[in-house]
DNA sequence: GCGAACTGATACGGTAGCGAAACGATTTCC
DNA sequence: GGAAATCGTTTCGCTACCGTATCAGTTCGC
C-alpha cells in the first residue's frame, strides 16, 4: 500500500472525489447513510442495527431510517436473525456492490488525476 | 505527491475518514455543503452563487441555502462585489479555515493508519 | 412460567433539505 | 432612457432527516 497524503493533497482529492459524487446522477446519500454503506460492504457481517448505531455513534432510529431509505433504494436488505429473532441482520445487494465499486473508482481516478 | 490507492483502498480511506467525520462533535454537513466548502477554501476566488451552482450541477437557490446554514455556522461569509452589485462573493472565516485544517488532519490520520 | 431486559421499529413535533417558479435589484444593450 | 438580461434571494408545496419517547416482539434469568 503506498497511501502517504499530506493535508493539502488529501483536502484536494476529497473535494475532486466529493465533486464528481455531487455532480453523478446516483443516489444523493447522507454522510451517515454513506458511513453505514461503506462500513456494511468493506467489514464481515453480521451487521445490526444496534451495532452500527454505536460504530457510528447515533441512536437507533437514525440506522433505521438509514436502512429504510437505502433498502428502498436497493442498496441493502433486511433480515431476521435466526437464531436470535429480535436481532436484523444488514445484508449487501448486486446494486449495493455496484454502488461501492463505482465509489472506488470515482476516487482511484481522481487520486490518479492528482497524482500525476 | 504520492497518491496511489488502488479502489479497495480508497474505500478503507473513505470509511475510516467519513466515519470519523460522523463520530466528531462538528457540524454535520451535506455531501452538497461539504464540496461547496471545500472548493471555496481549496480554490482561488472570487466564488459566486451561479459558479458554485454551475459547478455543482444543482440549482442556484441550492446553493443560497447552503451559504445560509454554513454562513450561521461562521464557516463562510457573504459580501456584495462593489464591481458589479448584482454578485455575491464567498469569503472564507477563520472558523472555516480551522474546520476545513481538522477535515484535512483526520483524512491523513487515517491514511497513515491503512498505510502502515 | 413470568417479569425483566433487550432489539428494532414507530409516532411525534420540529427542522432543513429539495425543485420550480416568481421576485427585487442591478446592469447591459440599443 | 427604457426594455431586456442577469444575479441572488424568496416563496411554495413537498419530502426526508433529527432526537425523544414509546411500542411490540423476543429472549433471558430465576
Amino acid at each position: 500500500m503506498s497511501v502517504h497524503l499530506r493535508a493539502s493533497e488529501a483536502l484536494y482529492l476529497w473535494r475532486s472525489a466529493m465533486l464528481s459524487m455531487v455532480r453523478s446522477d446516483g443516489p444523493d446519500l447522507t454522510q451517515r447513510q454513506l458511513t453505514i454503506l461503506l462500513h456494511v460492504y468493506l467489514e464481515p457481517p453480521p451487521h445490526t442495527v444496534r451495532g452500527l448505531a454505536a460504530l457510528l455513534g447515533v441512536t437507533k432510529p437514525v440506522i433505521t431510517r438509514a436502512l429504510d431509505t437505502m433498502g428502498a433504494m436497493g442498496l441493502v436488505h433486511r433480515t431476521r436473525d435466526k437464531a436470535d429473532r429480535r436481532n436484523v441482520v444488514v445484508q449487501r445487494t448486486v446494486e449495493g456492490s455496484e454502488y461501492i465499486e463505482m465509489l472506488g473508482r470515482i476516487i482511484v481516478r481522481e487520486g490518479e488525476e492528482l497524482g500525476v
